[in-house]
DNA sequence: GTCTATACTCTGATAGAC
DNA sequence: GTCTATCAGAGTATAGAC
């Protein structure tokens, strides 16, 4: 698993697979059909376990400005993980050969994140939010997109931009027309 | 390019390289030093060369309302064309092995496009907007990681989310503070 | 055309379970 | 003693960089 984060599907060979997990090579074809299918498995495996480690589908309670930062703070600690990353890049450049795996990372991953933060929105109408869905992608997308451009493509080497600002602004947006009661 | 951008790097061998081109393979070893300088060279020009297809760099004008929503269906138009998305692809998915194009990637199109429109906000501070970085890079970053999760995880497969809305609902935000003069 | 890497297979040997 | 899983390594066919 390793491997293939580090190295993608095509840069992975199965000897280097067989060398890190300590195993024969044979071992391994004995338990998978070929590396497609080992790749298939793994990849299945770790999104699906990172959805139980994240988000214990629990439903989000508390005072609004409290949790959506606590809340993008665990987000972007969750992301910035180094294993987190390599799962994504990995997942997103290899999207067109292995559209189901891209399709159930969406599934598992982003569609259950939204929905969980849109029935938060649903459940505080004092909010306004006339599009809970939508502005439960905006409010997502804004942390995924900051991670990837800072982490991902590298851009904090650049122009850096302090997460705390992300947040700051993005709740500032999002709670700035809720009834002041 | 066309095969790089769709097989990725590890993926393209030089004899179809030489194939798509139409040309042979010591012709582009006459041409370029290897397979790598072939693919950083190629990346680095698609990518200069996107920003100007993109934003002639000209600076942004219009009332609010009409412009940025002008200005966002214009950005997922772009960002959902299929060679745009491959290069996405590709930058993030070899991340990891050409640190230096994700960077440059980051550069020139995310720090370009965001500090744009940051200027557009700072020029209109009837919006109200407190950091115009942060929230040029909330607008942006909604609308990337829209195509992100609709375009290259296939999510519209699942559950599909009109552009209309995250639109609406972004320029709901962003506008909902203006001075109503 | 050359040389290396790689996916995958075959063989024979080893070791523990019952 | 048989069965099953594993291991180490040689071997094949193919693809790929140059």
């Amino acid at each position: 698993m390793q491997v293939f984060l580090r190295h993608g599907y095509a840069g992975t060979s199965m000897d280097r697979v067989a060398a890190a997990s300590g195993v024969a090579k044979q071992t391994i074809y004995s338990h998978f059909q070929d590396k497609e299918g080992l790749f298939t498995i793994l990849i299945e495996r770790i999104t699906i376990q990172r959805l139980q480690t994240e988000l214990g589908s629990e439903t989000l309670q508390g005072e609004p400005d409290v949790l959506l930062r606590q809340l993008a703070k665990a987000f972007l600690n969750k992301m910035g993980d180094e294993e987190y990353l390599n799962l994504f890049r990995v997942v997103v450049g290899e999207s067109v050969r292995f559209p189901e795996l891209a399709q159930l990372y969406s599934r598992i991953v982003v569609q259950r994140g939204r929905s969980l933060i849109a029935d938060y929105f649903r459940s505080h109408p004092e909010l306004h939010i006339s599009d809970p869905e939508a502005t439960a992608h905006i409010f997502t997308g804004s942390l995924v997109s900051y991670i990837i451009s800072q982490k991902i493509l590298y851009g904090e080497q650049g122009v850096a931009l302090a997460p705390n600002r992300i947040v700051d602004a993005l709740l500032q947006l999002i709670l700035q027309n809720r009834d002041s009661g």
